[in-house]
DNA sequence: ACTAGTTCTCGGGACTGGGG
DNA sequence: CCCCAGTCCCGAGAACTAGT
């Protein structure tokens, strides 16, 4: 059986077993005075599992403190057993990726908004544009209830376009909506409607008689 | 007293890197 | 290539502690 040993070794330590061969001999213990090769070879070895197990302990420790669930809630000195702490560590990582794919979906949206509201403007500017450079275009005083008028013509068309749209769920809303602005809301589709809008409130407005 | 969890020590297997 | 020191990791068992 093969282990992965990807971790990095600490430096040898030239101060320790610099003379292993030649206390070969102390393991009887002979030399009170001084320690046997495997007295000291213990010794390490003690050192080495205490400083691995703090190691350990440290790292359960700045996990208490990292993740909410697991941080003391009173006085008492409160600490979780280390299973608690890696459940709860484990539970806490999920927590975050569930929010962070959520706050990306939430992310998209905004953007795909963001598009739509500059179609939409571009599309503004253009009627704004195209009426403005008409052949006979003069600035006449129009009423507001004229305005409002032609603006109620556009939207019930624009709604009655936008009302076949599927709503069972939010990601065909969000798909219908995106074949509506591009069906819909071209420039020269919506230049057509309103075109439309307007020669019938002038025929409206001409076969009206005068207000007294 | 019992139980569960933690800490410590010890022995041993496995791996790495350096020296002969 | 082999040996060895140093290191890491693991399991077992004892000791300790805190809760019930």
């Amino acid at each position: 059986m093969s282990r992965d040993h990807s971790f990095t070794r600490c430096p040898i330590d030239p101060g320790n077993f610099s003379s292993r061969n030649s206390d070969d001999e102390d393991e009887t213990e002979s030399k009170p005075s001084s320690m046997s090769y495997k007295e000291r070879r213990r010794e390490a070895h003690t050192q080495a599992e205490q400083k691995r197990r703090d190691a350990i302990k440290k790292g359960f420790d700045t996990l208490q403190e990292l993740v909410p669930a697991c941080k003391q809630t009173d006085v008492s000195g409160y600490k979780l057993c280390k299973a608690n702490v890696l459940q709860k560590s484990i539970d806490y990582i999920q927590y975050l990726e569930l929010q962070k794919k959520k706050q990306e979906e939430e992310r998209n949206a905004l953007r795909r908004e963001v598009v739509a509201l500059r179609i939409m403007q571009t599309n503004y500017e253009q009627i704004v544009k195209a009426q403005q450079t008409q052949p006979g275009h003069t600035e006449t005083r129009i009423s507001d209830e004229v305005k409002f008028s032609v603006l109620q013509a556009i939207m019930e068309h624009l709604f009655f376009t936008f009302s076949n749209i599927s709503v069972s769920n939010f990601s065909e809303l969000s798909a219908g909506v995106f074949g509506w602005l591009e069906e819909y809301c071209k420039p020269q589709t919506l230049k057509e409607t309103l075109v439309q809008v307007l020669r019938r409130h002038n025929t409206y407005i001409r076969t009206q008689p005068p207000k007294k």
